[in-house]
DNA sequence: ATTTCAACCTGGCCGC
DNA sequence: TGCGGCCAGGTTGAAA
């Protein structure tokens, strides 16, 4: 489900509304949920404040502390939260009836809202791990592979394009791989590379500087944009932690637009299977690459 | 070494 | 109303 805009959102309310708290209580509802530390999370958690609310990519993160308010070190652990394709984060009165996918929920030692992971396909997780260094940050042991994401410090513009030139592999493909450049998900994919002009086939070892400083800028611009908007919202799937939908979808140019009119051309927007999915992509702004057919 | 793809799950929607 | 088939925003690990 999320991308990088809806991590973010949700980042930001639990940056919010959570930082700063001590956990009282974990509850694991669903052993799915929890990975690497199966059935000592709750042991791992309680007692200890979460300091801060971090993200990269796709990944969110609250360093731990260690529960003595008098001995402030840096974090050596986080709770890690990876939302994959259903998960949620949500503040909730302590009282409320439980969702219907509650997976694991955390009380807090201020007796306000706890903090519950709402997960209906079960591709998402939690752990607790520690921390260790990768591209220049302190990032959860797990997620050293992850790359930086195009709208951190660390993402370094040249070592991409090197990269991806390199490859031998279709753009799309490239792009989603999170090694390489990390938060952009299908539906992103398809709106910065309709931004850029660019086929989602287009072989990578082809592409010239000017079009990968082209796509970076609009791969940008479509994660800036869609963070202003709240994220985007198809049905109750997405939300931020306080339950509300974004309004990015509106904005959506191909993604999920088959055979509507494209908003620059107005050609009818195609769709192309893709990797058991599916593409969208204007037939006249983003040509088939040469005579190259998937 | 690099690239690709099935598998992990549940539920909503569509057509018969 | 019911049932099968298809689709869904992600990542991983193993195979090619």
């Amino acid at each position: 489900m999320p991308e990088l805009p809806e991590v973010e959102v949700i980042r930001r309310g639990l940056e919010r509304w959570v930082a700063g708290r001590a956990i009282a209580s974990a509850e694991v509802l669903h052993p799915r949920s929890v990975r690497r530390n199966t059935g000592d999370l709750p042991a791992r958690l309680k007692g200890r404040p979460l300091l801060s609310a971090e993200r990269r990519g796709k990944y969110l993160w609250l360093p731990l502390g260690d529960g003595d308010p008098a001995d402030p070190r840096e974090a050596e652990e986080a709770l890690v939260v990876h939302l994959g394709m259903s998960g949620q984060l949500l503040l909730t009165d302590r009282g409320a009836p439980a969702e219907r996918h509650l997976r694991v929920r955390l009380g807090f030692a201020d007796d306000g809202p706890e903090l519950r992971f709402v997960d209906q396909r079960t591709f998402g997780h939690m752990l607790v791990a520690p921390l260790a260094s990768a591209y220049g940050r302190r990032v959860p042991e797990p997620i050293t592979h992850i790359a930086p994401d195009p709208l951190e410090e660390a993402f370094d513009d040249d070592g991409f394009a090197h990269r991806l030139t390199r490859r031998r592999t279709g753009l799309k493909r490239a792009l989603l791989d999170q090694s390489l450049i990390s938060g952009v998900g299908n539906i992103y994919a398809d709106e910065a590379l309709w931004r850029a002009r660019l086929h989602w086939a287009r072989a990578t070892e082809t592409l010239t500087a000017a079009e990968v400083t082209e796509l970076l800028a609009q791969v940008r611009a479509v994660l800036t944009d869609a963070i202003a908007q709240g994220g985007t919202s198809f049905d109750s799937l997405y939300v931020n932690v306080n339950g509300e939908s974004g309004y990015f979808g509106r904005s959506l140019a191909v993604y999920g637009r088959q055979d509507e009119p494209c908003p620059r051309c107005g050609a009818p927007v195609r769709r192309d299977p893709f990797m058991n999915r599916s593409s969208y992509s204007c037939p006249k702004c983003q040509p088939w690459p040469g005579d190259a057919r998937p």
